[in-house]
DNA sequence: TATTGGATCGCC
DNA sequence: GCGATCCAATAG
């Protein structure tokens, strides 16, 4: 058991709590007896088969299944044909969630992670969704690992903190009206803003009726 | 079986 | 700002 490492029942809370904590943690992947990986600094969560960007919105389907089980795996799924974007799964068995990770600041296997990019800058590594499944390797090939195991889990940082801000979910068609999506501000691996998700966003406040 | 549009990215 | 790209979901 690595220290800090973040356990099934962090993953098991509301949405909400467990995308705001995760911000500020450490990703670790490990392939090939090689570690990947840095700290999470912009996520979005969906939340059940009533929030209308989620893909359980319309029930379940053999692409979505993984959200409606056991809380603290991998959903990995491919979109705009070119792109996999990384999801946890939260809350309880049944109740679809899920926590997308969207940007990090890299840490660990940073050539590697370029070479996957084809990039140099290190804020072009994985500032965005698509750039941080594509640094890691990871597609949905590693759907449904556990995010608690070996190979891929998330680590508690002392040093994680600072500001939060929230803002809408970013390329929704619907479900905009949720500020949902949750960074580090003027952090240099957070993903791209429109004009509409900038003038929505503000800093998060944390009160009893977010969660 | 056909059609549609997407939790994006990179280049114009 | 816009096109690439392909799969999942839905409709017929």
């Amino acid at each position: 058991m690595k220290p800090n490492k973040l356990s099934r029942e962090f993953y098991s809370r509301p949405t909400l709590q467990v995308a705001v904590e995760l911000l500020g943690k450490i990703l670790i992947y490990e392939i090939e007896g090689i570690r990947l990986g840095g700290r999470l600094v912009e996520v979005e969560a969906y939340i059940g088969e009533d929030d209308p960007a989620c893909h359980a919105c319309r029930g379940q389907t053999p692409r979505n299944a993984i959200m409606y089980g056991d809380p603290g795996y991998l959903y990995v799924y491919f979109t705009y044909g070119n792109h996999y974007m990384l999801n946890i799964v939260t809350e309880r068995k049944g109740f679809p969630a899920a926590v997308l990770l969207r940007g990090m600041e890299p840490m660990y296997g940073i050539d590697i992670m370029k070479k996957n990019r084809g990039v140099d800058k290190i804020a072009e590594i994985a500032s965005g969704p698509g750039k941080m499944a594509r640094a890691l390797g990871i597609t949905t090939a590693q759907k449904g690992l556990d995010v608690t195991g070996e190979q891929i889990y998330f680590i508690n940082d002392r040093e994680a903190g600072g500001e939060v801000w929230q803002s809408p979910r970013i390329g929704l068609s619907d479900g905009r009206d949720k500020l949902w999506r949750f960074y580090y501000p003027n952090n240099p691996h957070v993903s791209r803003m429109s004009a509409y998700v900038k003038a929505e966003a503000r800093k998060l406040v944390l009160t009893a009726s977010l969660y």
